[in-house]
DNA sequence: AATTCCTCCTGATAGC
DNA sequence: TGCTATCAGGAGGAAT
């Protein structure tokens, strides 16, 4: 479910009211999300400490306690945060939960069971041994950072757009936000285009995480004319009101306007 | 080295 | 209504 901008979101949840409180427990509820840890080295890490911190790299979020080391959060397709009253008001597929003081809990829920949690000591290595990309909305990613990440790259461009390696936290939904507000089909071969097709598609993507942001990533509360209003399997397209066509690309339903999105170059 | 396909898991919904 | 099939905002690993 989250691309970059809900997990931005939660990584704000976190930095409002998760910090600064001493954790009393950590409770692991399903082992199956823990990737490079154990119950024990987590509590070891993490119990009796503070969250310190915050870090966001594309769809990762990193939160930091005062030991010197990183809880490490990947949501999935199901995760997600809360930050309740627990164990009385534990929500369903707690996963993970990491008790404060003051009787408060951050709970990793996820149904799936796709997301993961780990712990780190250094956020770079972590992230250079999964050869993770740039993130998108870190100071000096520009224009340039976008069209060198994009030469010598073959394949569809929508799998390019989704692949993490390339670029950190741009996912199945915003690729096609983006690939709409460009005009580009989803099915574009991304060798050879043209310079300005590449900064449009930059222009897109800086401006579509910065909208979803401004509203909280809340769709419904997006202007009209974003494509994420329609992106269903009765949507229409915004600019000429006809339905909206399927495709696969990269193993993943694309919705896309066949009037609006054109192969080019 | 770069891409594509399969797979992990569970719930919601479409279709019969 | 009730059952089955399909699909879901992700990504690691195998295969190509």
């Amino acid at each position: 479910m989250p691309e970059l901008p809900e997990v931005e979101m939660r990584r704000r949840l976190v930095a409002s009211c998760a910090l600064h409180q001493r954790v009393e427990r950590v409770i692991i509820r399903d082992t199956s999300i823990l990737e490079g840890a154990t119950p024990r080295t987590l509590q070891r890490n993490l119990a009796g400490r503070e969250f310190v911190k915050t870090h966001r790299h594309g769809k990762w979020l990193f939160i930091g306690a005062d030991s010197g080391r990183w809880l490490t959060m990947h949501f999935g397709m199901t995760g997600d945060i809360e930050y309740c009253e627990a164990p009385i008001n534990e929500p369903p597929y707690t996963r993970a939960r990491f008790g404060f003081e003051n009787g408060q809990s951050l709970i990793f829920t996820d149904p799936r069971k796709f997301g993961e949690i780990g712990i780190t000591s250094d956020i770079s290595s972590f992230l250079n041994k999964r050869k993770w990309g740039p993130d998108p909305t870190h100071p000096g990613f520009d224009r340039v950072t976008f069209r060198d990440l994009l030469r010598n790259r073959t394949g569809l461009l929508k799998g390019v757009l989704m692949n993490q390696r390339v670029i950190a936290g741009v996912g199945n939904l915003y690729a096609d936000e983006m690939l709409f507000q460009t005009g580009l089909h989803p099915e574009t071969s991304v060798g050879n285009l043209r310079r300005a097709t590449i900064d449009a598609l930059y222009d897109a993507m800086m401006t579509v995480f910065a909208a979803s942001l401004a509203v909280d990533t809340d769709y419904e509360r997006l202007p009209g004319n974003f494509f994420l209003r329609h992106r269903n399997y009765s949507g229409l397209c915004p600019k000429c009101r006809r339905p909206l066509s399927t495709a696969q690309a990269s193993g993943r339903t694309t919705y896309y306007c066949p009037r609006h999105q054109r192969r080019r170059s």
